[in-house]
DNA sequence: CCGGATCCGTTTCGATACTG
DNA sequence: CAGTATCGAAACGGATCCGG
C-alpha cells in the first residue's frame, strides 16, 4: 500500500521540503479530525457514541478511522474508564496544545461567518483575555471539571 | 437523509449548530487551499504556474478549482497585471487575517514534529516576538516587499 | 447496549491529456 | 499560460454484522 496515495490527511503529495503546515494537515488535517477534536476540547464529548450522537452524521468506520488516526498521532488516548461504560478518550498534551490553534480559528470565523454560533462571550474573551481562556481550558482538561468550556455549547 | 452531498471541504454534514469550526473548514480547511494560502503568505508565489511548480505536485484542475474557492470564499484576488505576463493572486485583507492560525500551525508542527523543514530563526521569532513578526509580515504582503518572508523559505 | 469491523453504492478527488 | 475534459482511484456514507 505504498502506492504513492495522495490522500491529503495520510499523507501529502509531492513531498517537497516539508514544511509545518505539511505535518499538521498530515496530523489533524481532515475536517471529522478538527471536529472530534473540538468535541474533545471545548464540548463535553469524551466517548465513541458522544461524537456519534453530536450531530454532525459522522459513519462509524469513519469515526473509528480518524480515532485510531489521532491515537496513533499522540494526540488523544483511549482509556478503558471503569466506572462508566464505554472507553473514554483524552486529548494527550500534544493534543491539548492544539488549543491556540483551535482559539485563532474561533477568532477568525467570528470575524467574517455572518452567522456564527459562537457564543458572544466566549468570543469576547478570545480576544481580550486569551491567555486567562487558555489556562482555564487547559485546567479543565486535565482535571475533571469543565468551567470555560461549556460557554462553547450552543 | 439528505441526500445533498457531503464533502468536507465544501459543505460540512449534518449542519448541526454551525460552529466556527465549520465555517473555517468549509473555507480553507482543503489541504491544498491551505497550501496555497502559505504559498502566498511566507513564500514569493503568487502566480498560476508558481503554484504549479511548488514542488508540491497539485493538479492543474485542482489548482483551477481551489484558486476559484479562495476567490469565491474572498480570501483571494486575481490581478491581472499588465507589468508581468499571467494573473498574480494576492490575499485580501480576510486572507492576510489567516496569518496568526498559520503561525500557531507553524508553531505547533515545530513542537512536534520531528524533522521540521522550518528555520530555527524563523521558529524563534513565532515563539519570543509573534506581534512584531506578524507586524512585518503584514506589511510585506501588502506593499510589494518581501523581508521576512524570505525566511520561510528552504 | 457499546465499540467497532466489513461490505458496497455513491461521490469526490486527482493525474493526465487536451484546448483556447 | 491558464485553464477544461476525461477517467481511474480513493474516500465517504449507510447499512449490516460481530464480539464483549
Amino acid at each position: 500500500m505504498k502506492s504513492k496515495s495522495t490522500s491529503p490527511a495520510e499523507a501529502l503529495p509531492g513531498r517537497p521540503s516539508h514544511c509545518p503546515i505539511h505535518f499538521a494537515l498530515e496530523t489533524f488535517g481532515d475536517a471529522w479530525t478538527l471536529l472530534i477534536v473540538r468535541d474533545l476540547m471545548f464540548k463535553e464529548r469524551s466517548t465513541y457514541t458522544d461524537f456519534l450522537r453530536a450531530g454532525e452524521g459522522i459513519a462509524t468506520n469513519i469515526l473509528a478511522d480518524r480515532l485510531a488516526r489521532l491515537g496513533r498521532a499522540g494526540i488523544i488516548t483511549r482509556e478503558r474508564a471503569g466506572d462508566r461504560p464505554g472507553s473514554h478518550y483524552r486529548l494527550t498534551p500534544k493534543g491539548i496544545d492544539l488549543l491556540p490553534i483551535l482559539l485563532e480559528i474561533i477568532a477568525w470565523s467570528a470575524k467574517y461567518d455572518p452567522d456564527t454560533a459562537a457564543p458572544r462571550a466566549f468570543v469576547r474573551r478570545v480576544h481580550r483575555e486569551r491567555a486567562a481562556l487558555g489556562r482555564e481550558i487547559r485546567r479543565a482538561l486535565r482535571g475533571r471539571k469543565q468551567s470555560a468550556t461549556k460557554e462553547m455549547n450552543s
